[in-house]
DNA sequence: TTGTAGGCGTTATCAC
DNA sequence: GTGATAACGCCTACAA
């Protein structure tokens, strides 16, 4: 079997500024100043610096340069799970955004586990300039570093969050347009904060009553997942003609389970989802859902952090608009037609 | 609106180890011992150190003792695309392994792009102690660092790939089971290592000619996408009575193409997919599909770069077997029934 | 425009 | 077992 080893350079330790001074026959001083602030140092001294640079193959010692900088330029994001396709795609969000603010992105996957995420934000703490914690069950606290939060407001911290009351409002004005007139909401876990506020949005639009007159069936709390959704099927279709699920990973649980019980969807029962995944397009039928705008999500965290670390103010709180995207998962009520 | 800051300090600079060494009555270097050797320090001091930590609430300058120890402790881990819930997977085991090797993780989404894989590669190189490359186009070079790839095997890098062939057997050896005799293998995209690899594999397999023998029909290459999975259905399943999919995406996408032509599947046509992601559970039918060993991939590929770190050597390329889950996408061919 | 010098916070090698 | 001291590689007033 072949083995490999580390590729130690054999001989010829990695170059320091020193070593380029040295070559280009300037004092260290000014090879950092060529690398930081060309503007400040001679065009003929700067072209023989970087000649030096690119002869020695020199690239700036990053913890040294932190060290003596006292900032990493880094930023950590930490979600509950990696794997999860709403969190997934606010971390490419954050790390697309990061990268354009020259911003290295540590990540930390807690599992959900709310012991996990306290240790990840203290170790994340100590390596970055800034956190981005997309925390649905609890509130970080990072100790010195500054925090935006995702999806959950705080009074400590700028945040950036999505409207629940629209995404409600969406999806039942949707389903009501139709025709529905009794829809089963699912509720999120309760430990959520984005599912406490949606229970809220719930509880106003019924106490609004705006017309025409929905009877709302609240189901759950459900957990946000596909098994979720397989399971509160039968709760959801028990008195209603449409269900409202809490995200589109449940969406999609009850999309499969209504198949398995025989019951055509959209025909029978409508389904509406929540956040606009990739996958929402992937179920039969597609699926009609409330669309957060992920990519911006994870923009404006960036952004938000990014003055913070500037050391100008943030916005309090940012709320994002969801849209509906119509696929083929609603249509009008069976008893209509 | 509301409006907040980074969290200054009012007053109080974070302590440093010789504010700990001076509230303990100490020298500097005893407490740096203290935290990293706490053996080599009497009971007594030891003590008196901790409880000058935890008055100060020092925490160590990770820069400094980067810079000082020469190494960071860190490792980064390159995908092409995060939401991908493939590579998703594979970073959330990275991540894990990483941190029980309390190596912290740097992550890069290159957006499937070589360039911004070079420029990725190069970043992380330089705050980072090693590198996972998940690249499944290309070649990665990071220069000083160590790296480990995976699903793709080099002369200069350790790896730990998936047995394409073990793929292909498991696939064509249940349908053959089932009865199918005319199968249709959809390829992956050329610039796909491990699409090149299983290509090889079906050509041998179609040498081979094991009983019973099977008419293979190879398609594209496609796209590793749900859209690819869509679009390639009409020729997938022009002469064959099953497919055997180049992921669990092409899968999906088959499936609801599938459904969208009024093909039963499986009663009419069986569709295979293959990594075994979450997803695979969430069609309907249920996806049956060639699992590989998402977690043991990431889990290797750290565990081997962790080793480099050490100075040790790695095994030169460790290849992981398949497994087949079943589930309802597969079923004997209409003709047999 | 360039050089000087001190410092960033920690570790490691010595003596004591 | 503990203290002194010299790196680690870079940055940045400040002086020249």
């Amino acid at each position: 079997m072949r083995c490999y080893r580390a590729a130690v350079a054999p001989d010829r330790r990695v170059p320091t500024l020193a070593d380029v001074a040295r070559h280009a026959g300037v004092h260290p001083a000014t090879v950092s100043r060529t690398l930081s602030r060309p503007e400040l140092v001679a065009p003929a001294t700067r072209a023989a610096v970087l000649a030096a640079v690119e002869a020695l193959g020199f690239e700036p010692n990053l913890p040294a340069r932190q060290l003596a900088r006292g900032r990493t330029d880094a930023i950590g994001v930490v979600v509950p799970d990696i794997t999860n396709p709403y969190f997934a795609a606010i971390v490419r969000a954050v790390q697309r955004s990061a990268h354009d603010l020259d911003l290295a992105v540590l990540i930390a996957d807690t599992d959900g586990d709310p012991a996990a995420e306290a240790r990840a934000l203290a170790t994340l703490a100590r390596q970055v300039d800034g956190i981005v914690a997309v925390t649905p069950t609890s509130e970080p606290d990072a100790g010195r570093v500054p925090v935006v939060q995702v999806n959950r407001r705080s009074r400590r911290t700028p945040s950036v969050v999505v409207d629940q009351r629209a995404v409600v409002d969406l999806a039942l004005d949707h389903l009501a347009a139709l025709g529905h007139r009794r829809i089963a909401v699912v509720r999120g876990p309760g430990t959520y904060w984005s599912a406490a506020r949606r229970d809220r949005a719930v509880e106003q639009r019924a106490e609004r009553t705006p017309r025409p007159k929905l009877r709302l069936d609240p189901i759950g709390p459900v957990p946000p997942t596909f098994a979720g959704g397989v399971d509160a099927f039968a709760a959801a279709t028990q008195r209603s003609t449409a269900v409202v699920a809490f995200n589109d990973l449940q969406a999609a649980g009850l999309v499969v389970a209504a198949h398995r019980a025989g019951v055509a969807v959209p025909d029978a029962c409508s389904v509406i989802g929540s956040d606009g995944l990739d996958i929402a397009a992937m179920t039969a039928p597609g699926l009609t859902t409330v669309a957060a705008p992920l990519d911006a999500l994870g923009d404006i965290a960036v952004e938000q952090l990014g003055a913070l670390l500037r050391g100008e103010a943030a916005r309090g709180v940012v709320t994002l608009t969801p849209t509906l995207v119509e696929r083929h998962s609603t249509a009008a009520p069976p008893r209509t037609r």
